[in-house]
DNA sequence: GTAAGAAATGCAACCGAGTAACAAATCTTC
DNA sequence: GAAGATTTGTTACTCGGTTGCATTTCTTAC
């Protein structure tokens, strides 16, 4: 019931799903590498250029998983309660995503989705694009941030943007590293907490008091 | 007199040239995605496999220019005189690079350099291949940072070493746009200088004190 | 219901980056 | 000089991605 929900809508909806399956299983058992576009085609019943007009790149096939996050950190910058600051409410959602277990966090112990991850941080070519895709999520960031001021974004409004995302980066890659290393969940937990703290005391508080 | 300059090595070293030579005037001259290899090939006068036995890939062909400054950051903190914080070693060495107008720093308006950096900049696969680049010096970086307490690169190192390149990528990029839209390279030497001397503090003093 | 128009698909051919195989040419070393 | 190692060019290939065009499939207006 979304809306005009027609044959075709449909169709489509479905041909996106059969391909991105497909992907995604093959990248899974194959790896990134050594599954070719002309083999996920065939798996998923269409033609190479169809594929490509639902998926800009091979890449896409696995990443438009972080498409629905796109733009979040702007948004919760945004629409933090009154009296908070932008650091303290992205490092409160960042603690919520961490207690919910959500993927996108690393802290979770579903194979498919360290499997995942596995992927995404050990294919280059994914990870590039990945980058790209944060780069475009620093620069709403930084906007939401120049909100404050009412201005452009400026310097130190992109300097910190970007920053936000090296540090969801890293944390997301460490928690991953430790599961992936038999380190168990809830002691995983526990340090990507500790971990997010010390990250976010870092953006906030400054390296002076570190010593460096 | 370098070692032993055989016949080989010679002719090794000006096949190399010949090859990056055409391939920087070609791209300054038509851009970097209206440039085949096979075009660049036949300008230095060797064949396709030839010029890949010389560059790993297309991009390299271009990005090489920056592979002297490799590892530079992690050079920097190890031979800081005593009593320097890191980061104030990597300050007053990003000032110095600015006082020379050295390319790498964004502030030099010679016209091919000034192209230079707007192909690096504008062109997505370059700027993916050197963010995999500085990903590599960042490492190093994260691992002279934690010579200071003996040990392996902890979180801290990690974050504070990307964080510092992207300040540097941020602070090299802002002083081309300014070069590029006009400015005299007086006036955004000065524009760099306070922009470095604030994204050192943000790095140093702490996001706190500007109230994010 | 049906016909006209729009949208999606498949097919075949193509382009460009990068690689493999192998033979020919070139440098080194003894 | 000859033997051995390196470098090179040629040809042909794989793979990601695109183009043109004819065909099918859905929508919409009558």
């Amino acid at each position: 019931m979304n809306q005009a929900a027609g044959l075709r809508t449909l169709k489509k909806e479905r041909t996106r799903r059969a391909i991105a399956d497909a992907a995604v299983s093959l990248f899974l058992a194959k790896g990134f590498d050594q599954v070719s576009v002309a083999e996920i085609a065939a798996r998923a019943e269409v033609s190479k250029p169809t594929l490509f007009r639902y998926f800009a790149s091979k890449e896409e096939l696995l990443l438009h998983r972080f498409a629905d996050h796109q733009g979040e950190a702007g948004r919760v910058v945004l629409a933090r309660p009154e009296g908070v600051t932008p650091l303290a409410a992205l490092r409160a959602h960042h603690l919520e995503r961490l207690a919910a277990h959500d993927p996108v966090s690393g802290l979770s112990d579903a194979p498919e989705v360290l499997a995942f991850h596995r992927l995404v941080f050990e294919t280059p070519s994914l990870a590039a694009h990945l980058a790209a895709y944060q780069a475009a999520d620093a620069t709403a960031l930084a906007e939401a941030f120049a909100t404050r001021h009412g201005g452009a974004a400026g310097l130190a409004d992109r300097l910190l943007a970007t920053q936000y995302q090296t540090v969801r980066q890293t944390l997301a890659r460490d928690t991953w590293h430790r599961l992936t290393t038999g380190l168990p969940l809830p002691e995983a937990h526990r340090q990507a907490v500790a971990d997010t703290e010390l990250a976010f005391d870092l953006l906030a508080d400054g390296a002076a008091r570190l010593g460096y």
